[in-house]
DNA sequence: CCGATTTCAGGATCACTGATATCT
DNA sequence: CAGATATCAGTGGTCCTGAAATCG
């Protein structure tokens, strides 16, 4: 049952919580040394992935909230990094599409979120750095279902 | 190197922000049944292990910002949970002290999110819960010392 | 005078809701 | 008409900074 000592430090919840916040911002700060922070790596990389998009699709993959969204892909377009045009088959929706240095931009992302997962996973060995990988997954796996 | 597909489902970091973020969700969600959020489980459950303490002493042990303990000291108080008073050998300082409707209060919150956590852990085995632990620790141990 | 403590006033980002206008 | 889409407005929590007032 475990009342009274150590009640805090062995609460999984807290500890979830504590772990991603400071991973969230030596993510944010580093990002931000690239004039961008985690919601467009979030899509830039998932334009790479299955080409253009509609926000609305981009919300689903990305689970950045439509209303959101809006903003972020203005940033982008402000960057040059996507283009946003409305989609002629379907003229509700726009099309965001990836440009070539919105490309470029990703390849460096990429390489800053390597560097920030190094740090943020150094105490852990590579087999380690697997079982974390699977076990959160698993959970997350369990909340898109709930 | 693992460029174009998967980036975005395979990035640690990104994991383990939605893990906490449904995780958070959840928590606040079933405490607001019981009138409370996270930061009032941190410092009911830090004074029932410490005894009384000062708010700057409750700050170090939660992590809370001393700015923002002010607030949850007074939503404490005022649900008679805890009892602010001055300290009179040093009248800079507060002394917190737990009420028994705040120990009462601690022990609905313990219950609370051990059913949270057991939701949320609900897809690991045992063994894998603990497993998770200890890379979260070992991980968080790392931010203390950076 | 320096340092510690509490408090207040904000900023920035994020998760989330609701409403509206437009289109299928 | 119902339903989808993009957009805007706004709430509330969290993390964080800065500054004032009080006291050791």
């Amino acid at each position: 049952m475990e009342h009274g000592a150590e009640r805090l430090r062995n609460l999984r919840t807290r500890l979830l919580s504590f772990a991603a916040t400071h991973s969230d911002r030596r993510v944010n700060e580093e990002l931000s040394k690239a004039d961008a922070r985690k919601w467009h790596f979030a899509v830039l990389a998932t334009l790479d992935e299955f080409g253009p998009l509609s926000q609305a699709q981009l919300s689903d993959r990305t689970r950045i909230y439509r209303s959101d969204l809006v903003s972020v892909i203005n940033e982008l377009t402000d960057r040059g990094q996507v283009v946003r045009a409305p989609d002629p088959a379907d003229r509700r929706r726009n099309v965001v599409t990836l440009t070539p240095a919105g490309h470029r931009q990703l390849a460096r992302l990429d390489r800053i979120l390597a560097g920030v997962e190094e740090e943020i996973l150094a105490p852990l060995t590579a087999e380690e750095r697997d079982q974390l990988t699977r076990l959160l997954t698993a959970m997350v796996e369990r909340f898109k279902v709930i």
